[in-house]
DNA sequence: AGAATTTCTTGACTTTAGTCAACGTTTTAA
DNA sequence: TTAAAACGTTGACTAAAGTCAAGAAATTCT
């Protein structure tokens, strides 16, 4: 189970940090908008958001490490993101307008998050302009990094595309199984299992 | 060539369709906000943008069709996104950061175009709040579909995609070359050749 | 520590899709 | 209106990745 509510003992460090790495804030602004703002810790395992519910809140990731998957009609897990330290995750659309959401979204680790709900991220919506500019300035960005992917998805082998996540996100074969690798990549298990072992036996 | 500029004689009614479509405003504001736009036409197969270059504007299209894509490393193209009418495309992050753009944009057809220069786009910004709001929207919204699209891409087959894209976006398949479909799709011309040779022929 | 579970690896075989080349058809442009 | 270019189809072959099954290794739980 998550923790109660407004343990607000944590250490706000990294989120300011990353905050200011998007928008020039004063330090006022910047504690009035962490308070909107709740801590939660999450165990192992645990289920953050479901598919099928209405989501609560919407992540910032203090600890940990979490996955983002959605279940297709045959049954087939597929993992869209991970979020490790310093990520934002959610489903904000779902969230927004209150309905359900696609996507499941579970602890890997042991998690320490900073979560906003629905009625507070209005808030911080209506009242700190300079949130919404890095919001909608990280959106843009995103979506056309998804576009890229997508393209590589179709231009690239498992093996080219292993490389690269390599590359861009080492830490993370540190901590998730590789399985999950596996299906971010949009490959079998096994075959992953190959490609590594032909990349690390030659 | 692109026509000169501010030829004014566009009819407005599909881009007021489509904004009112996401958000409630009045007609004053509207007439505010369609004055920050600026309508282009450009011939078949001209490009609108070009990777490597600064995007000049986003785009709203009134008629025609484009295509966004990507050319990778070993000079295969990617198509991300086809752009018919009533569809919003372009590289608002590369925009508004004046870095350059990795994606070209080319007119399928002969098109129409509302453009909104980056200095409009942050007027827009900043005295329409219910812009910025529809705007967030639809980017929420998108990454969410982008990110279902890639796991479509991971657990369904080219003849399922193919069967899913036909459904969603009939009539693009009137009006687009094949090989352009195939390129979206992340398979080869000849292989959607014989996925629709084994539909239609059975 | 030891049993149970999960994860990873490997082999054999199948499926899906890509490549290359040839050729017919359609569209475009001089 | 005809030549050229672009587009689509088909065949033969190849490559990439999936599936199924068995077993080894690692992790988790008690």
């Amino acid at each position: 189970m998550a923790t109660p509510k407004n343990i607000q003992d944590f250490d706000p460090t990294l989120f300011l940090e990353e905050i200011k790495k998007r928008v020039d804030v004063s330090r006022e602004q910047l504690d009035a908008f962490i308070k909107l703002w709740e801590f939660k810790k999450f165990k192992k395992n645990e289920f953050i958001l479901r598919a099928g519910e209405v989501p609560k809140f919407s992540i910032f990731v203090l600890k940990g490490c979490l996955r983002q998957y959605i279940v297709s009609e045959s049954g087939e897990e597929s993992i869209v993101y991970f979020a490790e330290e310093r990520h934002f995750i959610g489903d904000l659309a779902a969230m927004r307008t209150n309905t359900v959401s696609n996507y499941h979204f579970q602890a890997i680790e042991e998690c320490e998050l900073l979560t906003i709900s629905a009625e507070n991220w209005a808030k911080a919506f209506a009242e700190f302009p300079w949130w919404t500019d890095a919001h909608l300035t990280g959106y843009q960005k995103w979506a056309l990094l998804l576009q890229q992917q997508m393209a590589e998805r179709h231009t690239l082998t498992g093996e080219e595309r292993y490389l690269n996540l390599l590359k861009a996100k080492p830490k993370l074969f540190q901590r998730v199984p590789q399985h999950y690798i596996a299906s971010y990549l949009g490959i079998s298990p096994e075959t992953l299992s190959r490609i590594r072992k032909k990349i690390f036996n030659t």
